[in-house]
DNA sequence: CAGGGTCTAT
DNA sequence: ATAGACC
């Protein structure tokens, strides 16, 4: 039914999965940022009126072109910078180590392959797949499925690690500002490049290259569509060029920040690409159909909004931000609420080489000293050898090791870390052999920090790190990094006998060449994902269930010596760990709430009034909690697929100007306000309500309607108290999650640059 | 969970 | 310096 429909309103099926919750209100708000003293912010201040020149020229073109796309996240002062008119590109290659594989050894092109690490299948190719091969499988498992699999070891990442900075490479020779996300995906901010090309390219005849999500088509007159759509193309030169010169294939998401390009990347698989409007941000986010599809928010983030009972963007979206404080922090907290609105600012900071070198190996058992010693030994062979390679000189190393246990506990890493003594950090560096012996000598101090000898032990897992690289270079001046990268920004001169060119006059392709003499890229590692963004259970919600019987857990110290009864799915050591305040506002709401149909998303606006206390109160904040009510109110067999799809099918996407000015809550006229009579409801009637909408077998149970009215209430009280002077208005607290970015990124990059050492060898 | 990494909060 | 959390 859901898919006729889709076929009906020509929305991709995994539009169409994802209209159940789709919540059209609740566009993020672009083009808002409030804050004061924004000064007027330029693409580039010494914007040079030459040339813009298509990908492929500009890859060999003088430096000034260069300097200019380089130079613009570079420029002093406290700027505001208004970020909304990025374009960011994310690229994800196909199962990476598969590919790699079969570039090694084509042969195995056209058979199931899978690449294994220890017992699992860490990553296979498509023909595998087609079998019922899946990443993360166990080599049983995948044998079963798929007889004929051909397995290679991926243990050694040496291959990977080559190819993948190869990659990355490939695309800084486009845009400086590449940042590297695991292995096998990278983010460029394209905004130089866009509106370089912008300038000698008719926008009138701009169209997208590949997909565009929701089938939405591009308006010509919309700066942001075109921007995007220039965007596109330059995504696909780049995908092609690294089919062209890697052999590489792989997808893309072109997007206005990082995370919305990172999710539409994964839409259409393989070696295809998505672009995404802004009109159709909302639908993206509504198609996650958990949060821990957030790039962001990962086990230990979802198990905690889980006890507060949030389990889809609709519910982190109207939670307040200020409990949301107290249980992830003020940082943490902010950023995910943005991104649950599809407002990122985070700026892409080009990786540079990598911050450190690690080696590590798991196994069954380890339990003896000679063992961990011969183990060590190895992985520092391993290590040195890169090390080396790699130039710069580590000042720290640390030691981690991850003990056994039978109680299913995955996170219990412990490590030491020590300065190493200079004299043996440079002999790591010249390649003396003696060094060995020395550092085996301190791994082992560190590893009697953390292991009595005399007892018995038993360790899974050894690793050891090299950190704190310092700069090979002795003569060097600490700023040149910088002006490798952006050559005419200065007189400087390199005096090393590879970069003799120096001043405004080396070209990029002089930088590339120096570059591509001196990568000893053979150093980070990644992780092998793939972000299955539309997981689509192609369920329907209709198929009510039973509520979950209550889970009774033994109370932590929280509340001594009772039982806690927690509601389904709610993790009772997640519960602990939250602050006690938090523990009292959640167990003095669950004892009278049972459930609801919160997951109903409707797209009424509510029109805002001022009073409070109570729940309507917090509806009026938070219009799409009206869900609540109105489902009830409709019917309390509740919710007929057939109705929420007609429902969502109202709300095609409109032409929403996001650089106008839009005030949170009260988006899009095209619905009808409420009155605030009709929103009115008391606890009694939710309960009814709740009761009567069961929770269909594929939705979490703990969805934020789960404890919501109590809680909700609790949450406002002390909400009201705290926040006389700061709104509610979600938009409000984007400005200031931003402030400890940029301070990130500012040290990030010096360090950068420090490190950009690592290409000039000392001479 | 298998490698490797990066960044943050104490 | 160490533990967490995330990819």
């Amino acid at each position: 039914m859901i898919s006729t429909l889709c076929r009906l309103l020509k929305l991709p099926q995994s539009a169409c999965q994802a209209m159940e919750y789709s919540n059209d209100d609740d566009e993020p708000q672009f083009g808002m940022d409030e804050d004061e003293d924004d000064t007027e912010w330029r693409y580039s201040s010494f914007d040079v009126a030459e040339d813009i020149r298509p990908a492929e020229v500009f890859l060999s073109s003088s430096c000034s072109s260069e300097v200019a796309s380089g130079s613009v996240f570079h420029g002093k002062g406290p700027h505001r910078r208004q970020n909304n008119n990025r374009v960011i590109l994310h690229f994800d290659l196909d199962c990476f180590y598969a590919q790699v594989e079969m570039i090694r050894n084509p042969e195995l092109r056209d058979k199931p392959l899978g690449v294994q690490q220890k017992y699992l299948v860490v990553t296979c190719n498509y023909v595998a797949r087609k079998h019922g091969v899946n990443k993360l499988m166990s080599v049983i498992d995948a044998k079963e499925k798929c007889p004929q699999l051909i397995l290679v070891s991926g243990e050694d990442l040496t291959h990977y690690r080559e190819i993948s900075y190869k990659v990355t490479e490939l695309l800084e020779e486009y845009s400086p500002l590449v940042e590297r996300l695991g292995f096998d995906e990278n983010f460029v901010d394209a905004t130089e490049l866009v509106e370089k090309r912008l300038r000698h390219v008719a926008s009138s005849d701009v169209s997208v290259n590949g997909h565009i999500y929701n089938n939405q088509s591009i308006d010509p007159r919309v700066e942001e569509h075109i921007r995007l759509a220039v965007g596109s193309q330059i995504a696909a030169e780049l995908r092609t060029a690294l089919y062209k010169k890697l052999g590489l294939t792989g997808c893309a998401g072109i997007a206005t920040n990082k995370t919305l390009s990172k999710l539409v990347s994964g839409i259409f698989k393989p070696n295809q690409q998505t672009t995404l409007l802004p009109e159709s941000t909302a639908l993206l986010l509504s198609c996650l159909e958990h949060l821990k599809k957030v790039p962001g928010v990962g086990y230990r983030t979802a198990q905690k909004l889980q006890s507060l009972g949030l389990s889809r963007i609709q519910d982190l979206q109207v939670f307040p931000l200020a409990t949301l404080e107290k249980v992830l922090g003020a940082a943490a907290a902010q950023r995910i609420h943005s991104l649950s609105h599809g407002v990122d600012e985070a700026p892409v900071t080009p990786s540079g080489p990598p911050q450190s070198l690690s080696d590590e190996d798991s196994f069954r058992n380890i339990s003896t000293e000679t063992e961990v010693v011969q183990k060590i030994e190895e992985l520092l062979t391993n290590l040195l050898d890169r090390m080396q390679k790699d130039g710069r000189q580590p000042r720290t190393v640390r030691l981690t090791i991850r003990r056994f246990s039978a109680t299913n506990k995955w996170f219990n890493r412990e490590s030491r870390q020590c300065p190493i003594p200079n004299h043996i950090g440079q002999r790591i560096t010249t390649g003396n052999p003696d060094v060995m012996a020395p550092l085996v000598d301190i791994l082992m101090k560190l590893f009697r920090k953390m292991i009595d000898l005399k007892a018995p032990f038993h360790l899974t897992l050894l690793n050891v790190c090299l950190s704190n690289l310092q700069p090979a270079s002795t003569s060097t001046r600490s700023s040149i990094g910088f002006f490798l990268k952006h050559p005419s920004q200065s007189s400087f001169k390199l005096n090393s006998s590879i970069c003799s060119q120096g001043e405004s006059g080396t070209s990029t392709h002089a930088k590339n060449q120096v570059l591509s003499r001196h990568k000893h890229f053979d150093i980070a590692a990644g992780d092998l994902k793939e972000t299955n963004i539309m997981t689509a259970s192609g369920e329907s919600e209709a198929d009510s269930k039973n509520l979950p019987d209550k889970q009774q857990i033994k109370s932590g110290s929280s509340s001594p010596g009772t039982d806690l009864y927690l509601p389904p799915g709610i993790d009772p050591e997640v519960f602990r760990q939250l602050p006690e305040d938090i523990q009292r506002e959640i167990t003095s709401t669950i004892s009278t709430t049972l459930s609801s149909g919160a997951y109903k998303q409707n797209k009424m606006t509510l029109q805002k009034t001022a009073s409070k206390g109570d729940i309507s109160h917090f509806l009026r904040q938070n219009p799409q909690c009206e869900s609540l009510i109105s489902s009830t109110a409709k019917a309390e067999s509740s919710h007929s697929l057939s109705v929420e799809c007609r429902q969502d099918a109202q709300i095609q996407p409109n032409n929403i100007d996001y650089s106008s000015t839009q005030v949170a809550g009260s988006s899009g006229g095209h619905t009808e306000p409420h009155s605030s009579s009709s929103m009115d409801a008391d606890p009694v009637d939710l309960q009814t309500i709740n009761r009567a909408d069961q929770v269909p077998s594929h939705v979490d149970p703990k969805v934020f309607s789960e404890l919501p009215a109590e809680l909700q209430q609790e949450l406002l009280n002390e909400w009201k108290q705290q926040e006389t002077v700061s709104k509610i208005h979600v938009n409000k607290h984007i400005g200031k999650a931003r402030t400890a970015k940029e301070t990130k990124q500012t040290s990030a990059k010096s360090t950068q640059s420090n490190s950009l050492f690592k290409y000039f060898k000392p001479t």
